[in-house]
DNA sequence: GGCAAATTCAACCAATCGGTTGACCATTTC
DNA sequence: GAAATGGTCAACCGATTGGTTGAATTTGCC
């Protein structure tokens, strides 16, 4: 049972994946270019890629021999929601927030919900 | 040298953990109160605790035998400025981001910024 | 003073993480 | 068809994570 927020949190959890997600706003990109201003190997480069594409927040596509990556910017808007409504919450607390609660909390159905998408 | 970000959204990758801000939301607390509804031992939230505090999510404040926790929305807020701009990147990619990469990518000098501040 | 309550500390555990290396598999190129 | 290119796989490694239990510490109460 693990919330799909999870993944994405922990994909966006380490420096070398945002910097990926950064280099990947300008552009499409080859694994091996994405993997060449890292100082590790293309196997590290390449699991962090597969942490990215697990959480849905990249998409790869193989064209020949090469597999391209590019952002997935839905996975990132879902986090970006649940962020903002703790960014902006000092003025109201739950008005905004009683949707997620009655998910999170009551329901406990993000799993389903994000399958059902 | 490890990014703020990092342990930030490191301390978000846990439904605990989450489960617990959102808790926070309505009100501060208590350590033991916190505790109350998991299924788990009162350390393991201490130690969930002790990430949030960490991660400049929450506070924590001591005041006689009980420690109350409050949300901290700072570190929130940081976090999802870095997110809103991936969340609402589809029109314009490069303009509302410079200023970041300029820190994270040229100068890396997110760390020094957070001492600073 | 002595006990109960609130919390943390310390040691331990299995599982996961982020990296490596070397072999392997496709695909392109000569 | 052989060699180079692009990428993944598998095994391994040390460090970290998320949990446990039991002892220790601090504070409040009778």
């Amino acid at each position: 049972m693990v919330d799909k927020l999870d993944t994405v949190f922990q994909a966006l959890a380490d420096p070398t994946r945002r910097r990926i997600l950064i280099m990947l706003l300008e552009d499409d990109m080859a694994v091996t270019d994405v993997a060449e201003p890292f100082e590790m190997s293309l196997a590290a480069i390449s699991k962090h890629l597969g942490v990215l594409t697990r959480a849905g927040l990249i998409s790869q596509e193989r064209r020949g021999r090469v597999v391209w990556c590019k952002l997935d910017p839905d996975a990132l808007r879902d986090a970006s929601v649940w962020m903002q409504s703790f960014g902006q919450f000092e003025p109201i607390h739950l008005d905004q927030f009683e949707l997620f609660l009655a998910r999170e909390l009551e329901g406990n159905s993000f799993e389903e919900d994000a399958e059902n998408r």
